[in-house]
DNA sequence: GGGCATCCGTCCGTGTTCCGTAAGACTTGA
DNA sequence: TCAAGTCTTACGGAACACGGACGGATGCCC
């Protein structure tokens, strides 16, 4: 199984990281790839495959967010839902069957907070959760901006500047930039990189490095010698300003 | 008018608690979901199935908000608001069905504080229930104006000038423009939109898309070369003005 | 009540932007 | 000097945004 590319994980989803989800589904083959997916990004990953294991996980382990799978041996997917909502307010995301139209009127209908079709791309799957949990948490509550040296980036508008002057950064470029913006003065190697702003579990490390240096094109004064997103060699990259601050190697 | 943010994660929602919630749908599943979810949230919930029913607990009971089903038997539901409507000031939240492909209601919808489509997420319900009635707290002036540049836009007269003349915007068009204005400066993905403005929690998203071009044919000098209601390629949309970035209204 | 204009949502063709990968040149550290 | 790691460049393809157009539905006006 590889790893497909192209998770728009615009990282606004820090405050998501350690977010506990509860899966719940009976076949071990997407449940392990979904699970793997929702780990990548940063979320704590419980497993159950049947309804009876769900509901106890889930009183256990007070998930912030659960996904059901709707067929489920045993109880039915729909109830254990019903059973779910009788205790807590946990968000539910329901995985349906393809076509039954009606299972997913059925699900919203019944409480859930959005739905899936099957069969589902993980990364789908993760946008999903993301979108539910964060709609949870508060929705459209401007993130604050970051000021570091020149560099100002405001991760709602989504504009960067340096000195005023905006920065045109693609997608990646700004969320790259935004998480090591986030922790300057901290070493991160290209796995770290392509996990926390990718998303991937793995993947071409070269992707990183490419980007750095498209990064570097558009906020180093001379980008053929980076003073602030500088390599560590042998280990990744990390930014720094005021210049004083690499002096262990 | 359409839609404002959802619950600031400072949850201002005391003052929300035992507020009185009238609920229309005929619906007895969508109504029991519903209410259990309203009750949850501390509102103090009555319901009726039918139009007369409705108009005859809503002048029993004054409550603070009303979420009405738009299909009813008996009165239309639209009927049922205009009669609510020419006897008090009463919120209402407009339920629409999305499926049946003959529900275009766009003329009185207008009317509404906020619309939802079904099949809906009874926590999005609640989301906007909690946002329509902080914003009518306090708030016994109609509608404040929103004045930005040289925009001015009236919500309650659905009224929108560029220097005094007037810009013929079409019902979604001026939804759209308000909800924009409402929030400048900040990046809203296609979904955002869909859910807030349109109030559909799935959807086609080419329809903002068109939706967004439109607008731009009427509010952009050049169309072409939009210079306020800019694309955030990967992202979204962002409306801004003038480079200064007074993000007070 | 019929015809007309408006608005909305969807679809398709087209051009553009951006991303990931590969391959070769270069640099670093031993 | 050598090998491993890093940088640079280039390229193909995919994702994306846009414009144009169409059909259906609604409201209005005659």
């Amino acid at each position: 199984m590889s790893v497909s590319p192209a998770a728009p994980s615009s990282t606004g989803n820090e405050d998501l990281v350690g977010r506990r989800v509860l899966l719940v589904d009976d076949d071990p083959t997407v449940a392990e790839v979904a699970s793997s997916y929702l780990r990548a990004s940063g979320f704590v990953v419980e497993e159950a495959s049947d309804g009876f294991a769900a509901l106890q996980a889930a009183d256990r382990l007070a998930p912030d967010l659960i996904v059901l799978d709707r067929m489920l041996p045993g109880i039915d997917g729909l109830e254990v839902f019903r059973r779910l909502r009788e205790r807590m307010s946990t968000p539910v995301i329901l995985l349906t069957a393809l076509g039954s139209e009606d299972d997913r009127i059925a699900g919203l209908e019944a409480g859930a907070d959005d739905y899936l079709a099957k069969p589902f791309s993980p990364r789908e799957l993760v946008l999903r959760v993301q979108s539910v949990l964060r709609r949870s948490i508060g929705e459209f509550t401007p993130e604050s901006v970051l000021e570091y040296g020149e560099f100002r980036l405001d991760p709602s508008a989504r504009v960067a500047t340096r000195g005023g002057v905006e920065l045109p950064l693609t997608l990646r470029e700004f969320d790259l930039f935004e998480f090591l913006l986030k922790h300057p003065n901290q070493v991160f190697s290209r796995e770290d990189l392509l996990r926390t702003v990718w998303g991937w579990t793995h993947g071409d490390l070269s992707t990183v490095t490419v980007h750095v240096r498209r990064l570097r094109e558009k906020i180093e004064l001379d980008p053929r010698a980076p003073t602030m997103l500088t390599t560590v060699w042998g280990v990744g990259y990390r930014f720094t300003m005021g210049g004083a601050a690499d002096a262990v190697v």
